[in-house]
DNA sequence: TTCTTCTCTGCGGTATTTTGCGGGATCGTT
DNA sequence: AACGATCCCGCAAAATACCGCAGAGAAGAA
């Protein structure tokens, strides 16, 4: 076996698998370890892969490490986009927290005339640059980790609020419905739901099939699931008939 | 599984939640605890999470102000040291808004132990940052111009509150007390004050005799007056006797 | 062919990395 | 104060990496 072959091989094989680990290679080409390494390091020189202990990944593997500041940052521009066709003026727009939300709000025309509750602070601070718009800030208790208000108050008065449209940015969904992670968010987003008229979650593809702890709501109780896809989309495909995908 | 493979399954799940559990993951990846506190520990350090007791939170939700250049930054410094002063553990602080408040949130010691009330939306924010302490946000409708809540419902909230003390960023002060500018904001600073023990305001010394539409409170009813200066600087002598310095 | 030169490979020995675990400190909650 | 969860530190074992060397083998020249 030549030392081209291998090194080929090393390549398909990343090519397929995005990573390769030293040992099998070794096996799989019957020479030393050793020699497995030299070829890594080569390789790694030529940047052709990505040289890590006891193995490679591809240089592809490597861009999804570190480009997270702009996280999504497109899909989340569309997904906004989608949204705010469902905007009216005078419409009293209820609002979760999360960076698709405050996309969703930079992005907000500004000659938008509605009234926005929101329970999120970093969400309030955004609309307080809306020029035309009214912002209301529902609860007392904050919580740190969500930046947003917790507890029994806020849960009270979104009761007395009949607001037309409800957005709410989404951790986790899949084909049972909306799930979080702390139970004192859980509550104010069920209490947010049920205070409006259209109910509509706002998730990023990635987060599509993916669960946790606490249910907030079944896929049924939404009146439209929106993310950057299609609404035919492949990926989509178990959501399509169960919910009104936009 | 590579080390670098663990680690990119992390950021992954933190720009899909927001947030994850140190347990979490050590099930989901099969590894130890301490393994993972150890890939925690170098994202941390990479700047690619925040790291928090129990697990880590995205960095790019947690979004705090920028340090946009504060008026007069290196005089608000000494203002808010001097204020800190008056702060013990276990206290209940009132807080308005403004730079000058700000500036005081963000130079609070870490370990500081207290509750602290605020009307102002990026007041709020600023102290969600700080580990162990409480955050209350009063207040419903909120104020474009001045960022906080205004209006008669946080009056009366206020008005419920039995706060040690109560620190006013201070637009318009002379020898005959605080004023403001805007009726709304006037009546949500009056209700401030007396709902606190010790009532403080903060000015820098540019503010000092000047004088607007609307009064806030006569000298008299001001525990301490805090500014840059020194208690004995001539710009404040006809202070001096009408109100306690610092 | 035979010799020289060069590259490549495996091996032994040692260094480095990674990981899990125990024990003590610390945190957070009750 | 007390309890459990979490964190941090140091250690040891295992895996992996690196270094130098010597031999195998290929390429080229006499």
């Amino acid at each position: 076996m030549l030392k081209k072959e291998r090194q080929a091989y090393i390549t398909q094989q990343l090519n397929i698998h995005n990573k390769v680990l030293s040992s099998d290679l070794s096996t799989q080409l019957n020479v030393s370890e050793d020699t497995v390494r030299r070829d890594l390091n080569e390789l790694s020189e030529q940047g052709k892969l990505l040289k890590v202990h006891g193995g490679a990944l591809s240089t592809g593997f490597h861009f999804t490490l570190q480009n997270q500041s702009i996280y999504s940052h497109k899909e989340k521009r569309a997904i906004a986009r989608k949204a705010i066709n469902l905007i009216r003026d005078g419409m009293v727009v209820l609002l979760s927290g999360g960076t698709t939300i405050r996309e969703l709000v930079t992005t907000l025309p500004l000659e938008l005339n509605a009234t926005f509750i929101t329970v999120s602070v970093p969400i309030a601070l955004e609309l307080l640059n809306h020029p035309n718009s009214e912002v209301m800030f529902l609860g007392t208790r904050l919580s740190k980790g969500a930046q947003m208000a917790v507890g029994a108050e806020v849960v009270r008065k979104l009761a007395d609020i009949r607001a037309d449209i409800c957005f709410l940015g989404t951790n986790s969904i899949d084909v049972d419905g909306v799930s979080d992670m702390e139970w004192e968010v859980i509550e104010v987003k069920k209490a947010m739901l049920e205070s409006a008229g259209l109910k509509v979650s706002l998730a990023i593809s990635e987060k599509l099939n993916t669960r946790q702890r606490f249910s907030v709501c079944g896929l049924n109780e939404l009146d439209h699931l929106i993310t950057e896809l299609e609404p035919g989309d492949p990926l989509l495909q178990s959501y399509q008939g169960r919910v009104n995908l936009l």
